[in-house]
Formats: structure tokens, sequence, C-alpha cells
DNA sequence: CTTCATGCCTAAGAAAATTATGTATACATT
DNA sequence: AATGTATACATAATTTTCTTAGGCATGAAG
């Protein structure tokens, strides 16, 4: 377990879609989340959703508000409108690779 | 048609995979097989391809045999051992990575 | 003689991870 | 009292893997 790779452009697909269900959630708690949902399969490191975290902010694709629990601070993101936007268009674009790559490992079922 | 995203870390997967169908082949014939194969939507770029190509090649996984044909050359790729077993690997990392993209796509199917 | 298809290549740069830290609180264990 | 684990944020250096943009050469078609 934990060692499905994660291919490099998923990331933010995976934190917009999760962020499309749950209406906010905070860097820690998305961490979680993958790891239940894939069964321990996927594990995002701090070092690559923090970032991410913050270019889909600045992009425009997320909002933040900072919350106080138990005397530390956590940060919830929540989608934008240009968010759900952008999480359908990736959302597409991920089940468009997906079908490309089973044509690719399936050739058999491509001859015309 | 041409534009769905090459998720990096899949172009070995690729090129490995069609080596294990076609026994040998030429870069240039590995972009086009997999316009082909992709229906248009996907374009392998040489800028990515030759390197891929050289890295397999360093690591043992490909060996080269280099043939004249209609006074210009081909470099002919195919498989060595240890590439066939990688391929074999390399293709379950990719199912493994599209059943956990699924798992994360679709949380409803999830709930324990 | 210019363009397109075939066929190889590399270099500069960008994108997006990994790896390795750092900070801080709180609770449980030794 | 000290150590480890979980929670919670963050960044810096490095690596991997692309894209973009070019270069070189042959041969056919226009």
């Amino acid at each position: 377990m934990g060692n499905s790779k994660l291919y490099k452009g998923s990331l933010s697909t995976i934190i917009l879609k999760l962020l499309s269900e749950t209406e906010k959630m905070y860097g820690y708690e998305i961490t979680q989340k993958v790891k239940i949902l894939s069964h321990g399969e996927l594990t995002i490191t701090e070092g690559a959703l923090y970032p991410a975290l913050h270019k889909l902010e600045a992009e425009g694709f997320l909002e933040v508000e900072v919350v106080k629990v138990d005397n530390r601070f956590r940060k919830y993101y929540k989608l934008t409108e240009k968010g759900a936007t952008e999480t359908t268009s990736k959302l597409e674009e991920l089940n468009d690779y997906i079908k490309t790559m089973q044509a690719l490992m399936s050739p058999s079922f491509n001859l015309q």
C-alpha cells in the first residue's frame, strides 16, 4: 500500500474534485481524505499540496478562510465560481486522458 | 482533437507498451502510432520522445539497432529482457493509478 | 524553389513533483 | 522530564519530465 505514483498534473484535479464535494476543506484534511478514499494507495505530500493550493488560490479558483480551532489555525479553502467551472473542465480532461491511455494500452480494441 | 494532455510520467509507459507489441520501432514511427491509436487525441512531441528513448536505453530497458533505409538512417529500438519486466511493472503502476483516480473521482462508490 | 513528410537531434525554460527541513500546539508514552 | 506522534501550516533545493523552439538532412510534390 501507499505506493501508487502520483502522475504529475493530476494533483490539482484531485483537490478541485474533493472541494466540489465537501464545500470547504483545509490542507491537512485533504491529505487524510485522499488516504482514506484511495485506501492508502496515494499519499499527498505537503511539499506538493501547499504550493498547489496557493497556486489554485492565486488563479482565482479557490478562496481562503482562516479559522482558529483549539489554539491552532486552519486555512479552509473553498471553490469560487470560476473554480467550479475549472473543476468541470479538469475532470473532463482527466477522463479524456484515461480513455486515451486505455486506447493505447489495449490496441486490439482499436483496429478499424 | 489533438488536445488530450500528456500527464507527466506516462510517456515511458506508452513507449514500453508499444514496444512490447511491435518488437522493434523507431522514434518517428512511435509518434505516428500514438496518433493513430489515440485517434489524433495525443501527440508525442519529439522534444519529449527522443530524450525519453535515450533514457530508457541508458537504463538498460531498450537496445538500439541503426538501419539505413532510403539513404536515411533509422534507429530501431526494442525491449531488452529487463525492459520487458519493466513494462509489466509500469503497466501495473498505470492501472493502479487509474483505479485510484477513479476511486477519488467517484467517492460515492467508496463508502464502507 | 519552396513546402511537406520523413527522420534524427539538442538546448532553454517551465511545470510540478520529491525530499528535506522548519515552526508550533497538544496529547500520550517512556 | 523527555520523547514521540498527530495535527497544521510553510518554504527551499533539487529532480523529473515535459513544452517550445530551434537545427540538420533526404526526397517527393507543387
